[in-house]
RNA sequence: GCGCCAGUAGCUCAGCAGGAUAGAGCAACUGCCUUCUAAGCAGUAGGCCAGGGGUUCGAAUCCCUUCUGGCGUGCCA
């Protein structure tokens, strides 16, 4: 749990805090400058120093000084002598610019190898509890491109929190109730009863599925149940059917998953929620705090007054929100029956009921217009979904072979599906591809896809793992085993590139912090890419076989820290970290 | 029409709670393996950060606006 970084941070913070409190009490500077405004960071060009605080110019002017003028006086009234650095300059228009001590960069090899495989963790989301739900396709036919993108994704973020410290809950929303599963069952009616009569003794929906999956599945169940079944009611017939076809896609999809390494602590059924009697309770529950109307035999739920409400609190003009046309929403239709939408206000009230503080949902961005209607219907039943709800989206991904687009819809069964994907490339390839920022659109080649091994980053960061293995394993036949911090001195580490290389180890703890922050995991992968360029390049740089023994083992201890932190970065993504290659 | 997301090197993308000369990978070109894995490293070249205004010491980053692309705007899920 040691971040060398917010330590120097912090302690740069005190350092021009005191140096500014000192002054003041000299009366050579005027008291209230805003220190908050002020940021420390780091520059991106070594020669700006290796951190920098904005202070002087963000305080000049309230202080009536300019702010290199202020920025001599801190240094004046400033001791470093206890501190992480062993200089300070003006620099710029006023930058103060620090240089870290050898201490800064021992006690950083030092906190990986203290904190070992839980070195980058933090406790930041400490006493949460989180879940993520997401994948949650429909189970009437295989699972596409985006599924894959959204069970990385969801599976990573999952892992990015517990690494804050969150206690985290995986789900799988199973939508084996409504509309859809209708639509499914007489799909596999129509393509069964044309097994057994001919394809044109009997029509085929015309919003059926249309996929060969459908076929196959009455192939089976055909197979196993004989032709009886055309005989029996079609209530009956539709509900074998549909049984039948979710026995065979839900396990699959299980699987499928698995496969990706995605595991679930829970696969929710929607149907649950119906044997329960949750989905009319929570209608009941919308009504009784008078969010429902009846309008043409429809039960509403007034969201356009829950939505403008939301808007107006969140600060947008009246105006605006007019310009909205917002439209209020069916929970329940004419013909009895409840919507999708009323059953998933009633999965999210069962969500909440158990106890997350918070929920986070992985959605495709078709479904950006849900996300202010779930999270009103959560507000109508008091439980503020806007607070504690969140929702990533995630734009879809594009399919594209020999650079023609491929449709993704299942309707047209022309879907390449995530069982062929993984046939074709590795699991490794596909998890950190898939892993990419959630709102930028992906094209995924094909044909590339195939070929993407020697170029995939994933590679590349395996590569220097795996030669770090190599290495130790080289020096250790020769009686170096890699030794601890203690034993060695960390000031010869003084090449410029084991500097980068320390310096980029304790980034990790930083990105693992911003992957929570901004919900997204793919800040590892970039960052697990920079590590291994920073261990890349020392290595050529720096050799430490045959070399003078302090060392050679500064150097080996170096680079065990640099293997520690690039296992912990690939768990955390859910790519294997090999010893070999 | 309205809304959400995006527009940065030839291509794929970083950088976006404002910081110093805008970065990386791929592709192109030039070097580096008789000691540790060349799936690597060093170097060259490549840019009106979509356009235009504004905010300020300072803008790729914040605000306004125009343009382009994707998605949405169902008694579908």
């Amino acid at each position: 749990m040691i971040n060398t970084i917010q330590n120097a941070k912090n302690q740069i913070a005190r350092l021009t805090e005191s140096a500014y409190e000192a002054a003041v009490k000299e009366g050579i500077l005027a008291a209230g400058a805003e220190l908050a405004r002020a940021t420390v960071e780091i520059p991106k060009d070594l020669r700006n120093g290796d951190y920098t605080t904005t202070f002087c110019m963000v305080a000049a002017k309230k202080l009536g000084k300019n702010p290199r003028e202020l920025a001599q006086i801190l240094i004046d009234h400033m001791e470093l002598a206890e501190s992480y650095f062993t200089s300070v300059e003006i620099a710029g228009p006023g930058f103060l610019n620090f240089r870290l001590s050898d201490r800064w960069y021992a006690e950083t090899v030092a906190a990986v190898e203290t904190d070992g495989e839980a070195y980058g963790r933090n406790d930041t989301l400490a006493g949460k509890r989180y879940m993520v739900e997401f994948v949650s396709a429909n189970p009437t036919g295989p699972m596409h491109m985006g599924n894959a993108r959204g069970g990385v994704l969801g599976d990573t973020l999952a892992e990015v929190l517990a690494w804050n410290g969150a206690d985290v809950w995986r789900e799988f929303y199973v939508n084996d109730a409504g509309n859809q599963i209708d639509k499914f069952a007489r799909s596999l009616d129509a393509r069964y009863q044309q097994l057994i009569h001919g394809e044109d003794a009997v029509e085929f929906p015309e919003d059926g599925y249309q996929g060969d999956d459908i076929r196959a599945l009455a192939k089976a169940f055909l197979d196993e149940n004989g032709a009886a079944f055309a005989e029996k009611s079609v209530e009956e017939r539709h509900s074998a059917l549909a049984k039948f076809g979710l026995s065979v896609n839900i396990p699959k999809m299980q699987k499928d998953l698995a496969r990706y390494g995605i595991k679930y602590d829970e696969w929710f059924y929607e149907s649950a929620l119906y044997a329960d009697n949750a989905v009319a309770e929570t209608v009941e529950l919308l009504t009784k705090n008078g969010y429902t109307y009846e309008k043409e035999g429809a039960l509403w739920l007034k969201t356009s007054e829950i939505m403008a409400k939301n808007l107006l609190a969140a600060g947008k003009k009246q105006a605006d929100i007019d310009k909205l046309e917002l439209k209020d929403d069916v929970l329940r239709r004419a013909n009895g029956f409840y919507t999708y939408f009323a059953a998933d206000i009633a999965y999210h009230r069962n969500k909440f009921a158990r106890g997350f503080d918070q929920c986070i949902n992985i959605w495709g961005a078709d479904h950006h217009g849900h996300v202010a209607r779930i999270k009103g219907a959560m507000d109508a039943l008091g439980l503020n979904g806007t607070e504690h709800l969140d929702v990533v989206l995630m734009q879809l991904v594009k399919l594209v072979r020999d650079g023609e687009a491929v449709k993704m819809s299942k309707r047209t069964g022309k879907a390449i599906s995530l069982t062929d994907l993984l046939d074709e490339i590795p699991v490794d390839a596909c998890r950190y591809f898939f892993n990419a920022k959630p709102e930028t659109q992906m094209e995924f080649d094909l044909g590339l896809a195939v070929r993407e091994d020697a170029e995939n980053p994933v590679y590349y960061v395996q590569y220097a793992h795996a030669r770090i293995c190599s290495l130790l394993r080289t020096l250790a036949e020769e009686g170096y085993a890699a030794p601890s911090v203690k034993e060695v001195d960390i000031t010869l580490l003084s090449d410029e590139t084991e500097r980068a290389l320390i310096k980029t180890l304790a980034v990790f703890c930083e990105e693992v912090r911003l992957a929570a922050r901004d919900y997204d995991p793919s800040h590892i992968n970039r960052y697990l890419v920079d590590l291994a360029a920073a261990f890349h390049k020392f290595y050529n740089a720096c050799h430490i076989r045959g070399e003078e023994e302090s060392l050679l083992r500064a150097r080996l201890c170096l680079a065990d820290a640099a293997r520690r932190v690039l296992a912990n970065g690939m768990r955390i993504i859910g790519c294997t970290a090999p010893e070999k290659m």
